[in-house]
DNA sequence: ATTAAATAGTACTAAAATAGTCCGATATAA
DNA sequence: TTATATCGGACTATTTTAGTACTATTTAAT
């Protein structure tokens, strides 16, 4: 189904709340009853993102977490690689072993190039983009991407 | 990680040694060694394209696994949702129940957007480009997907 | 100083998805 | 009739993911 897990999911639900009010400050528990996903979950997407570096955290009483930078520069790309790993379809194409597979790995060098044109189209969009309407969001769809190919 | 599979990435193996010789037949035996990848495994992917049609099968002795179409026409989209379903990075963008989250889901509109994206980009690639060399296919990586964007 | 409110870190449990295996049924060539 | 294949489905084990809990640390306010 080549889909996102939950967390992902959910990582990018509270990161477009965020993005809404740029620089203001949230606690999580906030964003617990702004997004509806409970407080446990909310935390830990939290720290992962805090590691990933994409946002960075107050603590102590009246604390909370702002985006570490501004919408337009965090990718969707960079939210996937912090909750998930890096992107990539396939394991070979993480892990640069020799495969085992006898024939047919040629297509190892091939995934590559699908991986790349995949975190391309991730890396170009961006927060801002998530937050706008989707009326708007919609002018991306008039251009089709297999242009590039054919 | 947003991975495939590892059946689906089987799958992209023993595709791509059927298209090396196409409309000739293989039986599962020998696709196994072939590829490397154990005959259950082999047995169960293939039943699962046949029903995809993606190949046809021919039984009885001597029979067999042949692709159902050129390899050009076979895409890697299509393999994908073959072995795994639609295409669909988050839950709601393949179900269209209201969502839950209460504020926030202006995104699906968007998640859309993006599936459409990496759709397109799964559908431009054919089984022929897997086979491929690579150095061939590194044509594509020039042309960066971005610039849709920005 | 002390207390309360918040994040940090880590470890654990339960549930779900995935991979892999097996077996009886069916079809066909020799 | 026999040997060789695919077909279909069920089953098991493993791995991944989601969710929870608990303790430590940091800071603001009193």
């Amino acid at each position: 189904m080549l889909r996102l897990s939950k967390l992902t999911d959910y990582a990018t639900v509270i990161l477009t709340y965020m993005a809404k009010t740029e620089h203001q400050q949230h606690a999580a528990m906030e964003m617990t009853e702004a997004t509806g996903i409970n407080l446990p979950t909310v935390s830990k997407i939290l720290k992962i993102l805090v590691k990933a570096g994409i946002v960075n955290s107050i603590r102590g009483a009246k604390g909370g977490y702002v985006l570490a930078r501004s919408p337009e520069k965090i990718s969707v790309a960079k939210v996937i690689s912090a909750m998930e790993g890096p992107i990539a379809l396939t394991e070979c194409s993480i892990t640069h072993h020799d495969c085992e597979q006898a024939s047919g790995c040629d297509i190892k060098g091939n995934w590559g190039m699908i991986n790349q044109a995949i975190n391309n189209t991730l890396e170009s969009i961006t927060l801002a983009d998530m937050v706008m309407p989707k009326e708007q969001m919609a002018q991306v769809k008039e251009i089709p991407v297999s242009y590039l190919y054919r």
